[in-house]
DNA sequence: ACGAAACGAAACCAAAAGGTGTCATAAAGG
DNA sequence: CCTTTATGACACCTTTTGGTTTCGTTTCGT
């Protein structure tokens, strides 16, 4: 178990514009550190830490190639997002419910409009 | 036009945990932020800050009622992440597809094995 | 009319994020 | 060999983020 325990989560990797964007750029072919950082207005050391940070996500996998470091998509962590976004699907597909939900709820202070409070546990930093 | 503007996109609301959760909270019904709040272990100004960047991503609505202000799910702007999504779903739908693609790029140093060097412009902050 | 409740705004703070440049090392290539 | 190339590891800096507390304003309830 503690099966590799991804220091950086798919949501937060995603996060970052330029992250998206080697995401894309990686997605067509494995690419050394240096072609990549060339298409990026940074330094080569800043290209290189947003990779670390895909990978340690796990959404880009790494092979030594002589002297060069390739990199490549590694898209299975995405599957976490598409799941965690099927949740959600149920809402948009009928946003006329929400809207008939909002006007059941019409009593300015309903008798007990609110579920249990469950105070939702901090995530300890694993 | 200028519609709106969102000052945060939705990949960076949604990569907070706590933003989440709030997502997950709001999504069955309409809550003020005292109630809201109840739910997690830190301060009512902390967890309204929350709320505005959802806000701001236009994840979340608000409406006043008497001296409450009321927050609800609005599911739309995570249509954008679903589009972005999409556009991965082919590489993993055929992983397979992706090794072929490794084993072809065999040579060591191939001849111009990599696309023309485009430099991704840095998006100015608008 | 007045105290309490609900909330946003502001000032503040520590830590994380996103950059930079320099350096050490390993592999390639005369 | 000796130089160049590719890269990761550091040390460092600035801005953003996520949290706090305090304060003012509006609305409620009595």
């Amino acid at each position: 178990m503690t099966a590799s325990l991804p220091k950086h989560d798919v949501f937060q990797a995603i996060a970052d514009p330029t992250r998206r964007q080697l995401l894309e750029l990686l997605s067509d072919q494995e690419m050394p550190v240096t072609v990549i950082s060339g298409h990026f207005p940074m330094s080569r050391t800043a290209v290189s830490k947003h990779l670390r940070i895909l990978a340690d996500a796990g959404l880009v996998k790494d092979r030594k190639v002589g002297r060069e470091t390739r990199y490549r998509l590694d898209p299975e962590p995405l599957l976490e997002l598409k799941r965690w976004l099927a949740y959600y699907e149920r809402y948009w597909e009928n946003k006329l419910s929400v809207l008939k939900h909002l006007v059941e709820s019409d009593e300015p202070n309903g008798a007990a409009p609110f579920p249990p409070l469950t105070v939702i546990e901090r995530k300890t930093t694993e």
